[in-house]
DNA sequence: AATGAATGAGTATTCATTCAT
DNA sequence: TATGAATGAATACTCATTCAT
């Protein structure tokens, strides 16, 4: 029942938003009652929190795992974790559209670290772009910090517009922007840097 | 007392959101009455309908200007798009933070209408590209629409941690933006497209 | 199991009131289940009416023998009684607090009966006084009933501050209690009734 | 209609208690809405704390004013005391029953500052009973400070069964109340002390 | 142009109680 | 004996909105 609710609950919090669902929304659409909901979480800040840490807490998992890989050229980490992200909308959409929006109802402490989590990810990437740079894979003038924000906001963003089963699956659309990060949108004979 | 109800508001549904902000937090940190609130809008939804459109209309009107320039290359064209959202955060954060998040509160015709007119600016970027594409400006490969998208994600991204006060100003990081999106994070050399 | 409820109970009802004491607290203290609870007692008020009736019957009882001894001076009675009651703080107190404060929680024939057993004492101590000046050993002019109320509130009331750990034993206190009530505060020289 | 609440609730929490009386049975007592009441009072501790402030405020002003009369013997000081408190049960009997009763739903701040002028009030009467005794007026092996809690115990305790409409007024109880403080119960020619 | 009193529908949360196991 | 899941009615409180002045 508790994955009950928070199954049902990451749904409706990412369609309307946390603040915008009920208590009364959520046990309705399970045909059970208040009392059930609160069994099982004491507080709907509590139930935010949980579906925050386990959403972020599997994805710096899965970044972790590609980021500390050992043999595999940065370039291409850079490409697993674009796809990683990108296609996890398939399954995680909801809770992602809930980590990007609703933090703000978290209790103090959560918010400090799922704030800090989220960080943890942004300094997985930019350390991937920092090592390609060394290595001679990126070029060497890149600002690692704001290049590895724009890649984030491209996955991010597409969390709210990305339909999976639309005209473009997160397959498709995760090689073309793996393309387009890594090569840019010009012609190089054009190349006018 | 129009302008200034809006300014105010602006301000704290940017930093708190719609359904955060009550008119009584408005009103009172404006120091007048609920009623003056309502003898100038008629509703809350009203409020948020202008503050989304005024936002909006401006965006579009800026970017038509750019996109119908009959001399400028397309990839200039990118570029001023670029730097035109990116700058715009200085003096239109709260409203940008405010379209990408609180559309779902406006009422279904001006929610439509909004929808309609956030497409057009899609619709001009990809204009942008698909044109740079026929002059051989941009690869012929690009898919037109989800790379705009991903340009998008970008900038409208950048609404979110950019701070205009921080490390880096808005200006060097629609540059860095643009480097970026114009000739992406490979080292030519190392290309292994 | 029924006792070591009831016990832990007296001591939460007695600290932080009946309404705001719930199952939930009482079976949390006891680290059993709600379930346990009811398969003991069937309701809260059942035991809230088992609190009150084993306190005021053992109070009524103790009282009775007080004042139904026959050789015993009157004064000597009222002196027992006092002594009795406040004496009584070090091991009923908290059962002495419900009975002056959760009466309202009974039900309506628990009230009735537990309000004829207060009166009852109300009418032992009535009894002493009315004895006592028939003997001679009172004050003719007292009016009885009103001055067994005098008393009683000095010593009810004493069940609000009296703490047996504190500067002034139980003992004591009654001490100085009986010899308030025998001789007032009035020196007799200065006597100006 | 702060006022009309006020009194309303005074009433209500006197009659039932403060747990026991709901928002909603007070307007509904007053035929008003909910929001009317929070119109003027932010919460319902709020309303509380003001009639414990209001009750005891002016009940330590009345007995500072006694207290520190410069020509009255301590005696009739004392008797002024028992008075005031027994009369004011005609006025006054449901806010003094709350402030024996409710005072722990007080905010933590509030608890503490009512609890200090509760304090003053045993205060003054034990000034009272010590400048009695340096004056002779009263006998010299007094306990101030537990014959004080003996008189608030029995004036005290009578806002709980005093009834102004009773066989015995406010003022006839007042006076056997100071009659028998004043002179105690036993006949002087028995007396065994 | 502005106020302030009043409303009523809605929200999160609590809690005594039931009951199948 | 004891559990734990589930209930439903009640509670304090919020808030957008109305309206007479």
């Amino acid at each position: 029942m508790r994955q009950t609710i928070k199954k049902e609950s990451i749904r409706l919090f990412g369609e309307n938003g946390f603040k915008e669902t009920s208590i009364q929304d959520i046990v309705q659409a399970l045909h059970v009652t208040k009392g059930t909901f609160y069994y099982y979480f004491s507080s709907k800040e509590e139930l935010l929190t949980e579906i925050h840490f386990e959403f972020i807490d599997n994805l710096v998992e899965q970044i972790d795992e590609i980021a500390s890989h050992t043999t595999k050229k940065n370039h291409q980490k850079l490409v697993d974790v674009v796809r990683l992200m990108v296609i996890n909308i398939k399954s995680e959409r909801s809770s992602g559209n809930i980590l990007f929006r609703e933090m703000r109802h978290l209790g103090e402490n959560s918010y400090t670290e799922i704030a800090r989590k989220r960080y943890e990810v942004r300094e997985r990437v930019e350390g991937i772009i920092e090592e390609g740079i060394r290595d001679g894979e990126f070029r060497a003038n890149l600002n690692s910090s704001i290049v590895s924000l724009g890649i984030l906001g491209i996955v991010n963003w597409s969390y709210q517009w990305l339909n999976p089963e639309g005209k473009f699956s997160p397959e498709e659309v995760a090689n073309i922007f793996v393309d387009m990060i890594l090569h840019g949108v010009l012609l190089q004979e054009e190349d006018n840097r």
